[in-house]
DNA sequence: TGTACATCAGTGAACGCGCGTTCACTGATGTAC
DNA sequence: TGTACATCAGTGAACGCGCGTTCACTGATGTAC
């Protein structure tokens, strides 16, 4: 079909995006090479003209996906006062919103511990682990790293905890009491 | 080969510790009913007269082990004194030993979100995660279950991150944070 | 106590099926004349 | 400007392979006489 290099670009994201997405809803074992490109309009056969395997596919979709959040952190510690940058960043994190929407939630909540399990994409993740922390630590009162990687365990441990529980009060008073800790401490 | 009750439940048992150690370590989708048997000392074909489906093998064996991560803690909480109980609890949660070791890793860390993502296993789960801020409570100083809530899911938070970093400098810290949040605060 | 039989835990071959990957092909678009 | 050709993004059939599941069978052990 011979299509302008932008336009082939454009391809390629709106696969990692797709991949994103049902990765993290349905984790990725459960997603196959043939629904992601079925999600991006396309059919499974043009998938390795972009990516040289799945696990590439993974890698890259995770990583991607976490740099965003980690972008929008650090944009928002940047742009704003500290106190309304963190609830902005909290607020939305510590969302019921966030915990239902598993598709569109943060990697570290969601691929977590598959993550963990390919050692290869540590570095990648970590960078953006970093950079989270570091936004955090801009938006805290006393600007101490140990009170934001409080903050960030806490997040991360609370939404997926809220996600597994079984009635809605219980997750509301996990999310609650992960603000306290990363908000006010 | 005829064999007594008891020796049938004990091979039952063997099939479920097996499961449990291998989906926390490489995930749920990674681990065939094969695999498991094998570790078991069986063969594949007969996984079929213990359990109807891989599925109910993968409830049964997560909320079993979170059920004896729960029953530990309990324990703890009600022979020990509060701090020393504390302590011990948070000592081994946040232990670079509990990160290196998934395969006998806290459910809620290796296989939280794959668990979230099967609703049927949310009950069973959540009457653990109630168990184990239960005895969270009874240790912390001000017997608060938000403190309790608080302690948990900083727990949780921090053993997926330390999981995640590509440095052990940075897990360490993040443990250090956890422990703070979760013991002093 | 010894023997014959019934039971059933465990075996291993076989089954569909879906997945990751490959590949010959198509046809719309850019380029050369 | 119009025509012929080359390119290559995307298609869809086909491939092995591994997985969950089934099933006819085995043979050690418990039970009945």
């Amino acid at each position: 079909m011979r299509v302008s290099p932008e336009r082939k670009a454009e391809t390629r994201e709106r696969i990692l995006t797709a991949a994103t997405e049902l990765f993290r809803a349905h984790g990725i074992d459960a997603v196959g090479v043939d629904a992601v490109m079925h999600k991006a309009g396309l059919t499974h056969g043009g998938f390795y003209a972009y990516f040289p395997s799945k696990e590439a596919l993974v890698a890259e979709a995770s990583a991607a996906s976490l740099t965003r959040s980690a972008d929008r952190w650090q944009r928002i510690s940047q742009e704003t006062d500290p106190e309304a940058a963190l609830s902005r960043i909290m607020d939305s994190y510590l969302d019921p919103a966030h915990v239902a929407m598993a598709e569109s939630g943060c990697v570290l909540t969601t691929l977590g511990p598959d993550v963990a399990r390919r050692p290869g994409m540590r570095p990648a993740i970590s960078v953006s682990i970093r950079r989270m922390v570091d936004a955090l630590t801009r938006c805290l009162p006393g600007r101490s790293r140990e009170q934001a990687l409080c903050a960030l365990t806490s997040m991360v441990g609370a939404v997926v905890l809220a996600r597994l529980a079984d009635e809605p009060v219980l997750a509301a008073e996990i999310l609650a009491a992960a603000r306290r800790t990363a908000g006010l401490r």
